[in-house]
DNA sequence: TGGGCGATTCGCT
DNA sequence: GCGAATCGCCCAC
């Protein structure tokens, strides 16, 4: 259970705002379990990433451009770029005092909209619907024209929830700040990009 | 204005 | 396990 969660459960969207003035970090790791439905088609966050404006290996890192500008605006909202010129990767802006902060979704565990998604994938397997940033963003039928909008709005529906268990490690496929352990993800849950070295 | 590179994925070996 | 696909962004020239 997260601690935000914990806090706040049975409080209005209003106050939950604050959820997102946090350090990345915190954020990334109190999302793991919770839902996210786009048009009605999603599932259980279960793999998250943490990134912020002093960290070498984000986008913000070097300041406000047009491709990462969505990163300084208001929190609550979503980042969406373009990953090695095919693939979208979808982030939620988060951040306290110094903006610039985001938190990749790298995977969830799909639950509503299966066919939907399979569809759209062109597969039947649910393991590899939304085992990876690229692939949840094809699933979810994420693009360009969602970067900035926000969560508390349709299509977007978010919901907290419980995670069973909380896993920690390094991030993945970066070259910088590799070894900042940024990587969040639902202990034993069969439907990360990749395993987790450790559980915790 | 051009070249290098990337928070990835998939297919083939 | 390895490498190609593929293109927008960013910085250097």
């Amino acid at each position: 259970m997260s601690s935000f969660v914990a806090r706040h459960s049975g409080r209005s969207n209003a106050q939950r705002q604050g959820f997102w003035d946090r350090h990345p970090a915190e954020v990334a790791a109190d999302l793991i379990g919770w839902s996210v439905l786009v048009g009605g088609v999603g599932g259980r966050i279960v793999e998250t990433e943490a990134y912020h404006h002093e960290d070498p290996a984000s986008h913000s890192y070097s300041g406000p451009t047009p491709r990462n500008e969505v990163m300084f605006g208001p929190t609550g909202t979503l980042y969406v770029y373009r990953s090695y010129g095919i693939h979208w990767c979808m982030n939620f802006v988060c951040w306290a005092e110094a903006p610039g902060g985001a938190v990749l979704i790298r995977a969830i565990e799909p639950t509503a909209g299966l066919e939907i998604m399979s569809e759209r994938r062109g597969l039947g397997d649910p393991r590899a619907l939304c085992s990876g940033p690229g692939k949840l963003c094809q699933a979810l039928a994420i693009t360009r024209e969602h970067n900035g909008l926000a969560l508390d709005r349709p299509p977007f529906q978010l919901a907290p929830g419980p995670a069973r268990g909380l896993a920690v490690g390094p991030r993945i496929g970066i070259t910088k700040a590799v070894d900042v352990p940024w990587r969040f993800g639902e202990a034993g849950s069969k439907f990360v990009s990749r395993p987790f070295p450790k559980t915790a």
